[in-house]
DNA sequence: CTGAAAGCGCTTACAG
DNA sequence: CTGAAAGCGCTTACAG
């Protein structure tokens, strides 16, 4: 059993008066061993044995402006970072190589918006070095308030900010576009989007792709955006779509949560998929294999992303330039039975 | 007018005399705002603005004694903390007791040994207020080290260490003790079990509930250790337990994964379950659904766990003792087919 | 190789 | 209500 403050904690002046020597050499064993003598280097060995020493790193950090940590900062709820098998993918990606750096990754999630001001504080407050931003909306304030700081900051899927935040993304456009192709390609004409929540970037950038790719065949009134991530946004936003009585042949889902809803929906129509309406995602989760048919989606390389993201912050923090450039990871699209041609 | 030196951050100093006011008034403004005259006030906020300060927390913490944060520590691969529900809800439910008291929680995944002690070398330093140790092995040095300093922890699954430490954890004894016994009245004389990784408590726990329900009954032939928690582990074991040759008419696996891996070592042997050998679990996580026979097996409250972790740390920072008592969450046996009556 | 001293950026009695 | 001063626990030129 201990109490909030028990006994007062050994420093570097108990250090020195135990080993009959002044604190600054106890901080220069402590740190490069090089300049002290044998002896003093053994009387501060057992000095710090005896007393029980630990150094204080908010003390150290105070001096040499440096904690050798770095955030990992998810702006989602845990619910869906857990269950989101790329994002995952990306912090321990991240974590692996910031740590072979020697730097601590500290995960954090915000799930409100005290939190998020919270961690804003802590950041700009240099509590860490360096900060990689997840999940970030358009326009958040949390990402807004690190760009404008003065500590380094990386985001996946760059949101759209007045200040330029550098950034490591899947090929959210190119992904799209290129799946939105080959649904085209294998001559479907009457192609619909449910696009992600529109405060998202990598809604934004996939929808973009599927304008894109469809170029003078957009038709807006084919088009719609979930209101969130999830199977029944999918479902709710299919429905709609169905409502609205233009005939459809093809479906561009944003995520696979979304299509696995929009599968549900058309089924529900009495339509089939593949043979009535196509369906592809992005993101090849858990999702794409375990509903039917399986799914035709867009795979990302999490681990690359997460990995590059950690390596351009440690190169930053190694003094090399951190340039506000966009690095897109390429992926590649999965073909399944969802848009298995009609025969 | 902007910052006069655009590389250096603003301090309280700057902010004092762009304000014109002495440096502890803007200090004392900026924690309490009631000793502040409204004229001090109002250059204050002007000047903060105009210099585009914001506070050092670390040297902030340096006179505080205090971060406001508290570590979340895994001992675990990410691969394996990111797969397991149970471990990712005890954060969940930790990461939402803590932001609602104001603290911030920062998880933390061990890798590696150079990760291990650099968490220690931080945690210990008072980099944070608190560490909550999750999935410690037994015997765990960063446990142990953290046990012996003076900040404080709590841990999830109480490891067998020289000094103790406060513990919050799921009933593993009673758990696997009932779902033993559930076995045991169905009839089933000749129980096996598949016990998790020795070096691990919750291992230890379930092992020692196993044997308690078993009695004069336990046979050390019919019980053998996993290597790991996984499936693959537990296929090998169990195809070991019936090259033994001693008659088996149920199994009690640590772990559900554990428990899908004996299944599939049962049918590859020709047996079927539950008719020749009935299959318990322990965990009820997805697999415990996902395979067939369903698996019968105990589920645990990780919400309740890390909730509690939280509360007890938060209570302890709020100025109460904090014993080194080992809590014990109720957890509930779900019977599947796995146990069906053979009829 | 080592000590005295300054300083990192804050908070907080202590006077006034 | 406010300023001068001390101090949190360390690191690091600067002399010697």
């Amino acid at each position: 059993m201990t109490t909030p403050n028990p006994k007062r904690r050994a420093t570097v002046h108990d250090v020195a008066r135990v080993a009959g020597i002044s604190h600054a050499t106890v901080s220069r064993y402590l740190n490069k061993r090089a300049y002290v003598s044998q002896a003093s280097a053994e009387a501060i060995e057992a000095a710090i044995r005896s007393v029980n020493y630990t150094p204080n790193r908010t003390a150290r950090s105070l001096v040499t402006q440096s904690t050798r940590a770095v955030a990992f900062v998810v702006r989602e709820y845990s619910e869906f970072f857990f269950a989101d098998s790329n994002l995952s993918a990306m912090a321990a990606a991240a974590n692996k190589t910031l740590s072979a750096e020697g730097y601590q990754m500290l995960l954090v999630i915000i799930e409100s918006d005290e939190a998020a001001e919270r961690i804003v504080d802590l950041i700009i407050g240099g509590f860490v070095d360096g900060a990689l931003l997840v999940a970030m909306r358009d326009d958040d304030p949390v990402a807004e308030a690190i760009a404008r700081s003065t500590i380094p900051a990386i985001t996946a899927s760059a949101p759209e900010l007045p200040v330029g935040l550098p950034s490591v993304d899947t090929d959210n456009a190119g992904g799209s576009r290129a799946i939105t192709r080959l649904l085209a390609d294998s001559g479907r004409t009457r192609l619909a989007e449910i696009a992600g929540p529109a405060p998202m970037p990598a809604a934004r950038l996939r929808h973009g792709g599927f304008v894109d790719a469809r170029g003078a065949a957009y038709d807006p009134r084919l088009s719609i955006a979930a209101a969130e991530w999830s199977v029944e946004a999918g479902t709710a936003a299919m429905r709609e779509l169905l409502e609205r009585g233009e005939p459809i042949d093809g479906v561009v889902a944003a995520s696979d949560a979304l299509a696995a809803g929009a599968i549900d929906a058309i089924h529900a129509a009495g339509l089939t998929v593949p043979a009535d309406i196509a369906v592809v995602g992005f993101d090849d989760s858990p999702w794409a294999t375990r509903i039917r048919p399986t799914l035709t989606t867009v795979r990302q390389d999490p681990g690359a992303t997460g990995r590059r993201m950690a390596e351009r912050m440690m190169a930053h923090l190694g003094g090399e330039a951190l340039d506000d450039v966009a690095e897109v990871i390429p992926n590649v699209i999965v073909e399944r039975e969802s848009t298995a041609p009609s025969s």
